[in-house]
This record gives structure tokens, sequence and C-alpha cells, in this order.
DNA sequence: CTAATTTTGTACTGCCAGTTTCAGAAAGAG
DNA sequence: CTCTTTCTGAAACTGGCAGTACAAAATTAG
């Protein structure tokens, strides 16, 4: 009975997403909000309550997003290493195809810290989903001898973790292509089995 | 025969550094950068022009702070690997004991992008200073030994400058100081000569 | 058609930020 | 002492921001 909606929900947390993504929260004006999004102020705040809650939401579109992403590759990984390889090879043409954002949680991170509890809930329960993957293929990799069995699988996790969030820092900070990609080589060879 | 400064200028910057390290540029206000200064409105306008001009400031003082904290650190490493350990080891120490605020020139990267070219510059100079006093230690290390020799000097800075930046935002994102040092034990013992 | 209900565009509001102004204070030169 | 110069503190200014109000539009059930 009542009007419907003139626009897709997940499309208007995609184009917020990469507003925020680009420029951060604060300096994100909702006036570009309503650019990015193709939605009038008012739209926005019927369906988002608020700019903090937007943002929120857009977190919680980019976990996922990462998570379904990553399952679609690694189907095709031959080991945990190769998992490992495949995973840092797409974070890099990510950023070479996307414009160097760098990683969108670790801009949020960077941006507030611990002081925003409920952002920073977020990025943690992200982080975990990231490091359980991690740990996964490291196990899967000690299991088929491909990684490493002189470090604990969530040790490797870890670093693979830091690593990725490296290099995203420095791409976008602007690196060339040839460091991001030796830098990810380095990683890779550090947990591969010898 | 002017009316002399009633404060130092050194320690005013000090004062904002820490305010912009730990809430970022965008919502640190001029009042707070009042308070952690201790200095008036007109007094920061008089001396400093602009929140933007005073947070140049800030960078600039901050890496020149980073190269002589490196400086006088690193003159007791007994080799090339050592002085990388050392340099990871105070990373962590400095995290821990100054409230886990991360690198300020990452969060200048993370807040800022490219989008300030002004910002940007002075980002990569601090980072070209760090990468070639990580290729110095590379190289020393390579020399004595200490260092593998199966990657480029210039690659291993660039590896050990993406592994720190990981490492500060783990912290500042909360991670356990376990988590952090094991981190950069897997990245020491990568470049490690074996 | 009409009534009910929700969405949407526009215009508005209040607030708070960065910045400016200005008058008074402080200090040294002559 | 006085003049000049600069600093300082308080208050005012100005623009832009997040958020709101409201009327018109759209849709469908009856």
């Amino acid at each position: 009975m009542p009007r419907p909606r003139e626009f897709d929900e997940t499309e208007a947390l995609e184009g917020a997403m990469n507003a925020f993504w680009a420029r951060g929260y604060e300096s994100t004006s909702t006036e570009e909000l309503c650019a990015a999004t193709g939605l009038g102020r008012s739209s926005i705040y019927n369906t988002f309550s608020s700019k903090h809650e937007l943002f929120r939401r857009v977190l919680d579109h980019y976990s996922h997003r990462g998570i379904r992403l990553r399952e679609t590759l690694l189907d095709n990984a031959p080991d945990g290493l190769g998992a490992i390889r495949l995973l840092l090879a797409s974070t890099i043409d990510d950023e070479l195809e996307n414009g160097r954002r760098g990683c969108l949680m670790v801009n949020a991170i960077a941006e507030f810290g611990t002081t925003d509890p409920e952002v920073a809930a977020q990025v943690n329960a992200d982080t975990e989903a990231h490091l359980s993957a991690l740990t996964h293929f490291a196990r899967t990799g000690q299991a088929d001898g491909s990684i490493t069995r002189d470090r604990d699988a969530t040790e490797i996790a870890n670093f693979i973790h830091a690593t990725i969030s490296g290099i995203r820092t420095m791409s976008r900070r602007g690196a060339e292509q040839k460091a991001l990609t030796s830098v990810a080589e380095l990683a890779t060879s550090a947990v591969s089995r010898r």
C-alpha cells in the first residue's frame, strides 16, 4: 500500500562505501553522500538514520563483501600457500584497478582509533573474520606441506594480515607496483616451507 | 624591541602533534589544539597561520623526531639484522608505552590519501628518509652476513617498512602485544640469513 | 475514485568549526 | 619615560555542516 522505494539499498550502500573509502568519514559531507548514492537527503536519513549509522552499515557491507570475494577467489587455490599467494595478488590487483584507496578498515582504524566503540567493534569483527580465514589457510598449508611448520598457524595468519595492511597503506600512499609485489613475494617466501 | 613570546614553539608543536596523533586531522578542533598546546587561539594563528599549516609543521616535526630517534637508537646495533630487530622492538615499545596511537604518517595517509598534495609530499619525503635508512641497514647486514642476499636491499627495506606500518596499524586497533611481537619476529627471520 | 501510507525534493534550522578582529598588555630602544 | 612593536585573550564573525520539517508525489488496497 505504501509508495515503494525508487532505489536499491545495496546500490546506495555501495555508493556511500566508495565515497567514505576515498575520503574518509569526517571529510565526506552529506552532500557528497547524496551525490555518491544518487539519493536525496530525505531518502538517506529516512533509510539510514544518520551519517554515523550509514557509516556503520557501510563497514558492514564492506566486511561481507570482502568475505564473499575471498570465498569465491580461494576456491581455485591449489594449496595453502597458493591461497595466500592468491590473496596477496588479488589485493594488489584490486588496488591497481580501483584507484589505490587502501583498505577501508585500515582507514577507519587510522581515523577513529579506538575512540568510537561501535566502529572499533566492527573493525575487530572484520579482523577476526579475516584472521580466521587466514589461519585456516595456514593450517591447510601446513598439512599439505606448502607452508612452514616453524610457526604457529595463528602467527602466520597475523603476519599475513599485517602484511596486507602494510601493502594497502603503501598503495594508498602511491607506491610503485613493483614495490607492492616485492613485499608480497618476500612475505610469501617467509611463510613457505623451505 | 617587541614583546617576546611566552611559549616555546617546539613544545607547542609537540602538544599539537600529540593531539593530531591521537584523533587525526579533521576531528581535532582548534579548541583541542589550544588545550593541547597551552596556547590561545590568537597565538596559534599568529604563529602557525592556519590549522592546515600547523598540521604540516607537525608532520615535519614528527618526521625529524623519528629520524633523530632512529639515529640515537641504532648506534648500539651490533649488525644490520640487529638494527632492524632493534627498530621493530622499539616500535612496539613505543606503541605500548604511548597509548597505541599508530604511526602519524600512516594515519595521515589513511585520512588524506593523495588528495592533499602538500601532505602527500611530506609523507613521501618521510617515507623516503625511512626507506633510505632501512636500505642502509639492509646493505650493512648483507655485508656482515646477518641478512639474506637472496633479495635486493631496497626490497628488504620496503618489506620492513610495510611490516612496521602493519604493526602500527595492528597496535592502533588494539591487538595484543604477543601478536605484535610475533609479526616482528617472523618478519625478522624472513630477512635474516639462514 | 478515494483513502491510507510511505517516499522524495526543497527549504530551513541551529550549531559548531575555523578564522578574524581588536583592544589592552608587555617589553625593549632611544 | 615614551614610542614602537609584537603578543595575548576575549569576543565576534562567517560559512558550512548534519539533521529536520513539510508538502507534494506516488502507489496500492478497497
